[in-house]
RNA sequence: GGCGCGUUCGUCUAGCGGCCCAGGACGCCGCCCUCUCAAGGCGGAGAUCGCGGGUUCGAAUCCCGCACGCGCUACCA
């Protein structure tokens, strides 16, 4: 049987990091396994639900280079693949389970099951359903019915026994039945709970493993016995480590930018992220760190999938993006570069935007460094700070002296280009008696406004002869 | 409270009985390179492997307790 994977995020809020990373497990699983990659929207929870946030998931994939072979825009096979469309589904399984004695009615008030917490919790028990409705009689059921009295449906768990999971990650867990709960199965508002839908959603899906996060082993249990009561095979489970925040709660919101949309504004690329993603928690045993997504298809198993949760580091996704933005030949780095330009820098033709982003290269960790370091090459003029061109060990005439000497030998310049200009101003410097760091300075401040950019002589080139020395001139024109 | 999961440098991790008085990477510190900033190269500091018992000639690795963290314990997923 070919593998069938697949993640059912709930439209409740925008596309997070953490879910994400055990989106791409799933997907690298199914990639991998030659299988399906599905996308099922869980949408039981109607309170929650978050106008856009399906739009949201799907851009976050396009962006991310994932694909998905099942769902939304797709369909498939095995539709529809939004759980509000199911309804249907779920209550027949549900009246099978009751008809076979699986499930029970239960009329119970929520106030009834609040006060019944509340006395559980002063009496220091464990909290849980009393099953006061798994015992009635035909004859009371037959009156709440008569009275069209609203109720839930509630799963009859077995009173003995125990129920061992095969985690594909943490190996077995065995629980012992008695611990839990009738849970409900399906609300009264007549949407079915996650526990009951994921699982029919699941089998007729013919979903083969789970990969889920790990705040589900604990349900694993109710839902290995749900397969037990519908007599059917259940999946292979693996439950995967959670992204963490520096205080080792679960990533979220309160931790910062965690939408994958934040990263994406914030100058990662998509790559950078998919690598220090997969290797939260994933390893491939040896050193290597850099990975495309194909040698992670490769590479990746379950079995070197830790069971412990991992913190989210930004600075070490910070050393990731800028690997892979020195791994860009230039011209692709100039197209990368090009969204997160300046405003006066939009119209920049191609040419240019790759000679730049060479410049670049070596000097930026995210795409959004870009519009502070690149400003000057879009103005007309940086206004350089007198106090900046004219430092310590210097006087205000000399360097005025040495930005005009510095711009006759631009304007002279054959050819005007770095090679050229380098040895120039060195000899330059010998002759006004200035340290190459000083001069080397002032040139940088009169032509760019900063005291660090790319190498100076580079970015004259750059910027062009006739730009370069109005530049030289009106900062030495600011001396006087 | 009950049940479950987890626990190796600050962080991500390697390690699956001797090769480990624990290796790599990020970060940090220093040096080199150098016109600034970076990048790069080299080197360094940094972990009594949560704690306590056992098993064994030998344990980070196996077993048992404990502690701590996290999760579940909803008509949320």
């Amino acid at each position: 049987m070919s593998v069938r994977v697949r993640i059912a995020p709930s439209p409740t809020g925008l596309p997070h990091v953490g879910n994400f990373r055990t989106f791409l497990f799933n997907w690298l699983f199914a990639r991998q396994h030659g299988g399906a990659f599905v996308i099922r929207i869980e949408d039981t929870d109607q309170a929650r639900q978050v106008p856009g946030s399906v739009e949201a998931l799907l851009e976050a994939f396009e962006w991310l280079g994932l694909s998905w072979d099942e769902g939304p825009l797709v369909g498939g096979p095995y539709g529809p693949y939004v759980q509000s469309e199911r309804l249907s589904i779920y209550h027949r399984h549900t009246d099978q389970l009751v008809s076979e004695g699986h499930a029970y009615k239960c009329y119970c008030s929520s106030e009834r099951l609040t006060a019944l917490r509340a006395e559980q919790q002063a009496r220091k028990e464990p909290p849980g359903y009393d099953r006061l409705c798994r015992n009635l009689s035909q004859r009371e059921r037959a009156e709440h019915e008569a009275g069209g009295d609203p109720h839930v449906v509630r799963f009859a768990v077995p009173l003995d026994g125990s129920t061992t999971c095969h985690d594909l990650v943490h190996g077995d867990i065995t629980w012992e039945n008695r611990v839990l709960d009738d849970f409900v199965i399906l609300k009264s508002d007549t949407f079915p709970t996650y526990h009951l839908a994921h699982l029919v959603d699941d089998h007729l899906m013919e979903i083969t493993h789970v990969l889920r996060g790990e705040q589900w082993i604990s349900s694993a249990t109710r839902h290995i016995l749900l397969y037990q009561a519908f007599g059917w095979t259940p999946p292979l489970f693996g439950h995967l480590p959670d992204l963490l925040g520096p205080d080792r709660k679960k990533l979220s919101k309160r931790h910062g930018a965690t939408d994958i949309g934040e990263f994406k504004r914030a100058g990662y690329l998509p790559e950078a992220l998919l690598n220090y993603m997969a290797l939260c928690g994933w390893s491939p045993g040896t050193d290597e760190e850099i990975f495309s997504l194909d040698q992670f298809i490769k590479q990746f198993s379950l079995e070197r999938v830790s069971p412990a949760g991992a913190i989210f580091d930004h600075t070490k996704l910070d050393w990731f993006n800028g690997q892979y933005i020195r791994s860009f030949a230039p011209p692709d780095l100039a197209a990368r570069m090009r969204p997160y330009l300046p405003a006066a820098g939009e119209r920049a033709d191609d040419a240019d935007l790759t000679e730049i982003a060479a410049l670049l290269q070596d000097r930026i960790k995210l795409l959004s460094e870009v519009p502070e370091l690149t400003d000057f090459f879009f103005t007309d003029s940086v206004n350089p700070d007198p106090s900046l061109l004219v430092r310590s060990g210097t006087t205000r005439d000399q360097i005025a002296e040495a930005l005009r000497a510095s711009a006759d030998l631009v304007e002279a310049a054959q050819p005007f280009d770095h090679d050229t200009l380098e040895p120039a101003h060195r000899e330059l410097c010998e002759r006004l008696g200035i340290k190459a760091t000083q001069l080397f300075m002032a040139i940088r401040v009169a032509c760019t406004g900063k005291t660090a950019t790319p190498p100076l002589f580079e970015t004259m080139q750059v910027l062009g002869r006739e730009r370069t020395v109005k530049r030289l001139r009106e900062a030495a024109e600011r001396l006087r």
